[in-house]
DNA sequence: TAAGTGTACTACTCCATATAGTACACTTGA
DNA sequence: TCAAGTGTACTATATGGAGTAGTACACTTA
């Protein structure tokens, strides 16, 4: 389900994080679905369970998922709301690198035809 | 000049790089001019040789800048257009963060909405 | 010739990331 | 009841990037 690339410049626990955050957006796992115990996500990532928890803590602080002790982790009620609220930020992001393309010097139309093959794409 | 945030986590070396390009395709520096010396701008940063040294070996790299020894550090001829060339490959990192916001339920009039506002935007 | 420049080192600290191992409390199902 | 599986909480260690500190040398220019 998860894919992790261990060389990647991005930490492992972020590349958890924004996975599972992902497949929940994508429907792949719904609210009140188990998500994988630490262990078990361990053994299959090959990925010390540490950074497994680690990725697991911040989910759960975000409210993407529930940790329940001797039971197991949930998708959280209400995280599919949680994500979509804390993933507009990233429209400051792009206004930001939008700045940068005008500034080199990218036409506007360049840039909305950019948005409009992503909105083209089917969901990956 | 350049404004540094030592406690940016983005390392003070990239922030150094990206403001003189930034500055340069600003037009306030022209391509021959002088750039400040490793010396001077760490007397005027606060911060050390080595950082800035470091950042001076990655701009000429990129052919944004040339260092003479004992003469000083240059923005180099046909930098502008080496700038702006570089700069084009951040338009797949909008079209990544765009994937996010629409997995998320921005839609496309909301993105198209935040491109115009960069562009009614004064460069600043 | 002195001052300023780029360049090239070594050594060190600091911090984030990740790993390794252990231990304990809890829940569940056989 | 009890073993297996779960979350949780530690300590210790290793690694690499980032940054600092200091020194040295060759070059250019006024």
């Amino acid at each position: 389900m998860l894919v992790i690339d261990k060389y990647s410049s991005k930490p492992i626990y972020e590349q958890i994080i924004e996975g599972t955050e992902k497949n929940i957006l994508l429907g792949l796992m719904r609210e009140g679905d188990a998500v994988p115990s630490v262990r078990e996500l361990s053994v299959t990532l090959q990925i010390n369970p540490n950074t497994i928890q680690k990725s697991y803590i911040e989910l759960e602080r975000r409210g993407s998922i529930c940790s329940v002790q001797g039971r197991g982790s949930f998708v959280r009620e209400g995280a599919v709301e949680a994500i979509k609220k804390r993933e507009r930020q990233k429209l400051e992001e792009l206004k930001e690198t939008a700045r940068s393309l005008k500034l080199a010097g990218v036409s506007q139309e360049e840039l909305s035809d950019a948005i409009d093959e992503v909105f083209k794409e089917g969901n990956i």
